[in-house]
DNA sequence: ATTCGTTGTAACTCTTGAAATTACAGAATG
DNA sequence: CATTCTGTAATTTCAAGAGTTACAACGAAT
């Protein structure tokens, strides 16, 4: 199983408001051009974004304003909004292990820490870009592109 | 999304390997009992485990043989053994972006690396698990049971 | 050689979740 | 109040995990 493209999505998403800000209105049916989806998914990942603080959103009228410095947010912060996962865990543990076998009643203690330490690594990796190095790299690599 | 279960499910199985040899014949049925789940379940991923090279699985009389010293299969082995996702990848990038965008066209280059990272990080941390770990760890926790 | 206990696998169901789509109500602005 | 968006419900499609049944293939013991 892999990680939903919600969250790919979503750090498009945040690129787009970046860089077409001053051109033109970002709108989700804007976004949904250039992700190349539908805007009803765009307006479901945004709504998410909003519910975490990450960004405010002007009805009617439309557009996007972010909510905080970008050196301020984290691909983690924005991960976090997206994955609803289950309390959390990246690693799906099997239910019900037979608490009557030794290994079975025990298997949860000695998983536990190990798998929340390799998900930790992950998400301290994340921790470690801001949407303002996003931005940053983005302008660089379109401008080298002409 | 999560990781799939068959993967605390393996390293089940593996400890209870180790753990029943000498007092059970380990079949995927008796495997079944601790892991409460379907013997075919148990079947499937010991054939991963086989293809993977990890274990000898004997047929008619059954039993389970580990091909290599616990202490040189990491988690890491496991998972991958494990977990057939499209080329390895732990995040789904979204599909198409708008090639005519130039942040469409330029996204996958700005944020493969770091998704990369971030999943090399949690599978570094995998590769600091053996076997041979796990199996100590759970000997202990049951003798400290009694 | 036959029987018996296992493994290997196919086929099917059930459930869940992502993604996409349609439709329309609600809100803001000119 | 008309226009332009967003918010959201409802529905469909698709893929994958997990579980289950059924049975063929295999190996060892008697």
């Amino acid at each position: 199983m892999q990680i939903t493209s919600r969250f790919t999505v979503a750090l498009h998403i945040f690129t787009c408001v970046e860089y077409f800000k001053d051109d033109h209105k970002v709108t989700s049916d804007f976004l949904a051009g250039s992700i190349n989806t539908n805007p009803v998914i765009i307006r479901k990942i945004l709504t998410q974004l909003k519910n975490a603080d990450l960004i405010t959103i002007a009805r009617g009228t439309g557009g996007i304003t972010v909510n905080r410095p970008l050196s301020e947010i984290t691909f983690y912060d924005v991960y976090r909004a997206i994955e609803p996962v289950e309390n959390g865990d990246l690693f799906h543990f099997h239910e019900s292990p037979n608490p009557e076998c030794p290994v079975g009643r025990n298997i949860h203690g000695l998983l536990d820490g190990k798998l929340k330490a390799a998900q930790g690594a992950m998400e301290d990796e994340l921790k470690k870009h801001t949407l303002e190095d996003l931005k940053k790299e983005a302008l660089d690599l379109i401008a080298s592109e002409k």
